[in-house]
DNA sequence: CGCGGCTTTGATGTTCATCAAGTAAAGTGG
DNA sequence: CCACTTTACTTGATGAACATCAAAGCCGCG
């Protein structure tokens, strides 16, 4: 975890602040802290206090919490421009959930104060982050349906095909989490996320390398998400 | 569905809106609509256009979608001061979920325009409309991954328990849903439901009178959700 | 090179869905 | 208001889906 700046070159600039006025974004380029992150680190802890509103710019983030039988529960997978430190930041004092690096990545923050200063200032940005949270929330909870409504084999039908489709962009992609952390995600077992895995192998479905999977059939994919 | 008009002396009219002005008050009050639903109507149907930003002002009711597979799937039960046509009004078109009232309801709806008016000309009601959000969004995914963490017996234990202390605040109450509207909240069979109540009122931890419940020994219950 | 976490496979048992069949309750039309 | 129809509820029996347990191979890392 590092600190360095690069602002004036970030990418994100436009797509994150659309409706911000150029010396407002001038103040939160030289407020931001940019943060880097190794895979598997820890970026927020369920239950720590909220102080910065914070954006992933590159890399990806998972979203969990301890379950009250203190078992780990995944609920989504975030990568660049869905919010880090979503959802709760305007309602709670508390991460409701904690967020962990997947993959190597880098993450802005902002002072939370100075964003809610912005969002009274200015109703362009204000109707713009509203729309932001209402996709992310909408998204996981659509999701968590989507999971929900499938047996074993569609859901990782389903989760295979999402990685390739709306993450990754590709019929080959290395997982970003474990089997283990797949059980948690969609709520099986490690074996039987294995079993399944496995079987769509044989079929000639998916082929897997250690954590490089290929999706050498995705129509058949498709159905088996479909159906499952 | 009726149309009245009781603004003077509606109840949530700061609660609602704490932070609009009193100019803006009078404003709404002229133009919003008060409408009269019974028990089992459907306010706002999966799909159909979002044109309007309506709240619960009395009643019940559900939240539900339908799966690829055409099962109904609920996510979401709602009480008064909870938004009705909550989530995807500020990012979508349309809605994703259908609004059905599962006890005589009266819901208020003002033009969405004449919101998204209001939120750019006032930043504090529109921070208030952000928490409201947010509060509904993470109560939605949290209680979702409550059941998910639970099995059969736990997840009844825990939604009657629900019932009671969240939606009714009393021991007695009556289901505002069918035994199959259980199942499709918490993702279990209808005939599992009817079991695991039958083994509940066997154990003498809950009475049960057709839709009436009682719950005898909420220690019990409580203790059954914990460990379910 | 050895330890711990990840992965894999097989065997066994539990939990839950499904099917069937009947009763009760609630709505509907004459 | 009653016969009729439909929907909701209930119980039991059976089988499928999934968790759990056990054991072994694999891989990365100190």
């Amino acid at each position: 975890m590092t600190n360095i700046c690069s602002c004036k070159y970030c990418d994100l600039r436009d797509l994150f602040f659309t409706n911000i006025r150029s010396k407002d974004r001038e103040t939160i380029c030289s407020i931001k802290t940019e943060l880097y992150f190794n895979k598997g680190d820890k970026i927020f802890q369920e239950n720590q206090k909220i102080e910065t509103f914070a954006y992933l710019k590159s890399g990806l983030v998972k979203l969990s919490r301890l379950s009250s039988s203190k078992k780990e529960q995944l609920l989504f997978i975030a990568k660049p421009l869905d919010f880090v430190s979503l959802l709760s930041v305007f309602s709670e004092n508390n991460y409701k959930y904690s967020v962990t690096a997947i993959e190597d990545s880098v993450v802005c923050e902002l002072d939370i104060n100075i964003v809610k200063n912005l969002i009274n200032e200015n109703s362009d940005f204000a109707l713009d982050i509203m729309k932001k949270m209402s996709k992310i929330s909408d998204f996981i909870i659509t999701q968590s349906l989507n999971i929900r409504e499938r047996n074993l084999n569609g859901r990782i039908a389903y989760l295979l095909n999402y990685f390739s489709s709306q993450i990754y962009t590709s019929n080959t992609f290395e997982l970003p989490i474990t089997r283990k952390e797949i059980g948690e995600y969609i709520g099986m077992s490690t074996e039987n996320i294995i079993r399944s895995m496995s079987s769509l192998k044989k079929e000639g479905i998916i082929d897997i390398r250690g954590k490089i999977i290929e999706i050498t059939n995705p129509k058949k994919l498709q159905i088996l998400s479909d159906l499952g």
